[in-house]
DNA sequence: CGGTACGTTGATTAGAATCAACACAAGTGG
DNA sequence: CCACTTGTGTTGATTCTAATCAACGTACCG
């Protein structure tokens, strides 16, 4: 058995201050498993399209987006990634998305393993890598028919409804992300995005409290029927 | 080191009296990959969004589509793939997609391994799956950016520098796929996608000629400019 | 108490979808 | 071999969805 670690090397790491050597994680068999918490503040990036991929990234609380910029700033958001979720995984050796934290966020790092180490090691550790990088690409894929085929209701509907799942209010989203990064993440403007969700009060199929970032489920059959 | 065979239970696989039994790939160390070569006519189907999934694949020869469906009939074409691509792995029980030949093509097939299986295995075959999952994943994440941020002249100029590079024509392409392949992989429908090459031959970028399935670049400088 | 994000709403435009017709090549069968 | 069908691609007219441009609310923060 081969444990993967990441190393306490501080020089390597962007922004070393902010770092703190704690050990988090721990592989089903017990072998230690070894990340540096970072904690970031609103808008802070983790790293960006191009850099260096040193490391890659487990959230830890708070919600950190991964995107994409076209050269006239055109933004594309593929993923939200929330406690839990691992993101930064490349097989090459940049980082091909930009990760910034959505608010208040806490991360761990881990040092990159190659993809050759991946496969070849047989840890409880390596399983998640895979499982993790399997479910970027479901998702991935599941997004591509969203942005290519839904209208825009249907493109809000399908996002709060996956939001609830993830957040998981019964009833209600409480958002970590602001109106512009859900239409940069869905493919439209945040006009769109706005009106799209007055239209759905007006419907009776949600509600929106005085802080918008809340979102009320009226109707979750009725959303279920637009994510079509 | 453990090897990864697919078995020759030939009761297993769908269309018995199309496949034969053909050892056709080995890893890197030499150990023997068994899988079963399948030959395909144009729309046949390899398998379908919801099937089990025993097998995965890799092109030999022809191309392959695959795409999801929304219920009303709307489909979005994920990725077309390609002699020495593999498509079809799966984490889960299920095909999320449906996969299809576009003309002619020949595919082998491979027993599917769990991902557990995967991971813990050292052999250069898990490897090549991992990478091939890898390559998925940036492959569907930067066709993100293009289904939401792009316009229509954009999508069909990276689409064509695209499968110029893949299919290795200096300075011609020959597509295997229709108008409206091309359209449900770019989201867009069949007149805009002929509209846009039409434009894009007024423009002198490309020429159409009267098999319209060749296309030739006769400005890959302005067609990587539009690629923004 | 402003000031500054952020969010909503309104008017208009633009780009792609839709609806409809036609062109063209490849088969098919008489 | 030729009419005829069929599938595929193109073009035109029109509609419609979402983008753009612009203004105004509202909540939060120093």
């Amino acid at each position: 058995m081969q444990t993967v670690l990441a190393t306490s090397g501080l020089s390597h790491a962007p922004n070393a201050a902010l770092l703190r050597s704690i050990p988090t994680a721990r592989t089903a068999t017990g072998a230690p498993v070894l990340g540096t918490t970072r904690v970031l503040t609103k808008d802070e990036q983790i790293f960006a399209e191009g850099d260096r991929a040193a490391y890659f990234y487990k959230v830890v609380s708070g919600a950190i987006r991964t995107s994409k910029l076209l050269s006239d700033g055109r933004r594309q958001i593929d993923a939200f990634h929330l406690p839990g979720d691992i993101f930064g995984i490349e097989s090459g050796e940049e980082h091909r998305f930009t990760a910034e934290a959505l608010g208040t966020a806490t991360v761990v790092m881990y040092r990159r393993c190659s993809l050759e180490t991946l496969a070849a090691s047989d840890g409880a550790f390596a399983r998640q890598i895979v499982a993790a990088m399997m479910r970027s690409l479901e998702r991935a894929q599941h997004h591509m028919l969203l942005l290519g085929r839904k209208s825009a209701m249907e493109k809000i509907a399908t996002f709060l409804l996956d939001m609830a799942q993830r957040i998981a209010g019964d009833d209600h989203v409480d958002l970590p992300m602001s109106r512009t990064d859900i239409a940069d993440h869905l493919g439209l403007t945040v006009e769109t995005v706005s009106r799209s969700l007055t239209q759905m009060e007006r419907q009776g199929l949600i509600e929106l409290p005085a802080y918008r970032r809340t979102i009320m489920l009226r109707n979750k059959a009725a959303l279920r029927h637009l994510d079509a």
